[in-house]
DNA sequence: AAATATACCTTGACAGGCGAAGTATATTGT
DNA sequence: ACAATATACTTCGCCTGTCAAGGTATATTT
């Protein structure tokens, strides 16, 4: 992976919470959903993936229920609770402070 | 602290070093100017400040020495190095990659 | 028959952040 | 004189998120 996890490290649930506000999906279409809107430059590992989904169903931020596909793997399909939405506003909120804040704190004179 | 550590995980090093291009400094001191340039929203925890000195210095990118005060506590003062400094502009490219790439995940339409 | 794509799950290790506690000196307030 | 506060550094051990590595299962393509 081209970006330093580290960087990312803490986004992911709200990655997560922003793909499932356009409808529920699972696993495999999120990640692939998120590889193509980063033209390749990011992807969730799997581990992360599904430890994000287990996380975020027992603090209730998303519901899930499996699919009924009559052929291809069976899918696991996640739905954004209200409660989902609302953290979702807040994260997007912390983000954009953070944001800033780390802008400040390295972003040097000179680079600007 | 009003912002989630998990945010600014990763940038710990990067905000040191950028600290350290204005000359040398201690411990305390910058922790200090990171409070102040965030209007006490930021600063460091210790153990995480000391930790990250260490790391820093195992991999070369400060040095350190003792300060002569004769008064006061004594100060351990830290030198960027000339691998400290190429390491902060990457650093500084990738958090500008990373910035963007969260801004396209997880800001929704709506949302700009 | 083998390879590839889709799809999910679990385990164990690792690294960074941090609460908590400790050490030591100088200044300020009462 | 004594307590409190500010300065300054250090170490220990826990917690949490990430991820390498392995596993399961189905459908399609070669």
């Amino acid at each position: 992976m081209t970006i330093a996890s580290d960087l990312i490290r803490g986004h992911t649930d709200t990655i997560i919470l922003a793909q499932l506000q356009n409808g529920d999906s699972y696993g495999y279409e999120i990640n692939k959903a998120i590889r193509e809107k980063t033209e390749n430059r990011y992807e969730l590992k799997e581990a992360t993936l599904y430890s994000a989904f287990k996380r975020l169903e027992e603090v209730g931020c998303i519901s899930a229920y499996w699919g009924d596909e009559r052929s291809g793997a069976r899918r696991r399909y996640y739905t954004i609770t209200a409660l989902g939405r609302q953290t979702y506003e807040r994260l997007v909120v912390d983000w954009e402070s953070a944001k800033h804040l780390i802008d400040k704190l390295i972003v040097t004179e000179e680079s600007k």
